[in-house]
DNA sequence: CTGCTTTTTTATCATTTGTAAAATTTTTAC
DNA sequence: GTAAAAATTTTACAAATGATAAAAAAGCAG
């Protein structure tokens, strides 16, 4: 997915904001397994995927808990550094070999404070996460795993071929031993 | 709380911008059980909490998810119709006699787009409440009822004064039997 | 205070989900 | 292609949580 799509979709830019937030980005490129930000650490640089998938997960007593999924055309950023600019609770993981197109914080920063299109822009993109994630929350709540697993089928078949399931089951809020489980008795 | 030190809790506004916010706010007072928010009706409006305390909660196959309390200082919108004008998920109740700040969503829409500094003070609001939400999900995931009950003990007793334990229940999601099990082994 | 309503607790039982370990399948590396 | 590693499934058992019903306690109106 190419950086103008990306752009628009999050709220569409007049021309020249477009290309002042275009001019901060350049293209990088990381095999499968490197990370792009690493739990304790702070980094409040910004990226969007052209092609490839991530996760991002916490570590806790033992285990991860995968709370997101990144594929072509969204943002990757490490939440809490790029708002208070403290330490992540997060590491987000290249499930793919993937193409990314790189900001600085700093540029975007900048760019906040100089433009109004982009400062409504960063304002668009907050939000429309804000909803998506506060349904998941609520959806998670009143759903079996069961149900969690056949609205992932409807909704995402593409995740459930591109990630293996150990991830799938976290992300869903179950042991994988239980995805398992319920896969087995779909059948 | 007074309606300045709310504004300028989410980012500090310049004096002049801070009075154009103002200009469009009220003040508004609603008795114990009033909705400002009912669902699948789209209301933009925004309020800020004065005085008193109210809850947001989803209904779902016959039982209500509150997912989450506001109180003084706290902002309350429809996320999903504040963000996309659409019909919002959930129902906001008033749990106590509330005096509110009252905004047009209308006039804020406006301001978004005439001033830099209101933009920008939307765009941090978004953000900051997105990484609430980011970790109540997965915190929710990694740890057990009784550590879930706990930490809200330490992090807010307030709280578990001023609402009833059903909807406490609801908000750490177990049941109100499960919760009541828990608070009997802390004894 | 008294009776009524709402909230919270207690008890019992059923179900779901987790843990651990082994078996199987798939993927990766040489 | 084969061996090693990683991922997935299966099994058995244990623990946590949910559902339901009923009792107890607390709150409220007259």
């Amino acid at each position: 997915m190419d950086i103008d799509a990306i752009i628009d979709n999050v709220y569409l830019l007049p021309e020249k904001s477009r290309e002042r937030l275009k001019a901060g980005i350049s293209e990088v490129t990381y095999a499968r397994g490197h990370f792009l930000f690493k739990v304790n650490k702070i980094s409040s640089d910004i990226y969007f995927i052209k092609k490839g998938i991530v996760r991002a997960y916490a570590e806790t007593a033992g285990n991860e808990v995968t709370f997101w999924f990144g594929k072509e055309g969204d943002t990757v950023i490490s939440m809490k550094s790029y708002v208070h600019d403290q330490k992540g609770y997060e590491n987000i993981e290249l499930l793919e070999p993937c193409e990314l197109y790189q900001m600085k914080a700093e540029s975007l920063r900048r760019l906040f404070n100089e433009d109004i299109h982009i400062a409504n822009w960063g304002r668009k993109f907050a939000e429309q996460e804000l909803v998506k994630v506060e349904e998941r929350l609520i959806f998670r709540q009143c759903r079996t795993a069961t149900e969690r697993y056949k609205e992932l089928m409807a909704t995402d078949p593409e995740l459930l071929q591109r990630v293996q399931l150990g991830h799938i089951a976290s992300y869903l809020g179950m042991t994988q031993v239980s995805l398992s489980r319920i896969r087995a008795e779909l059948k």
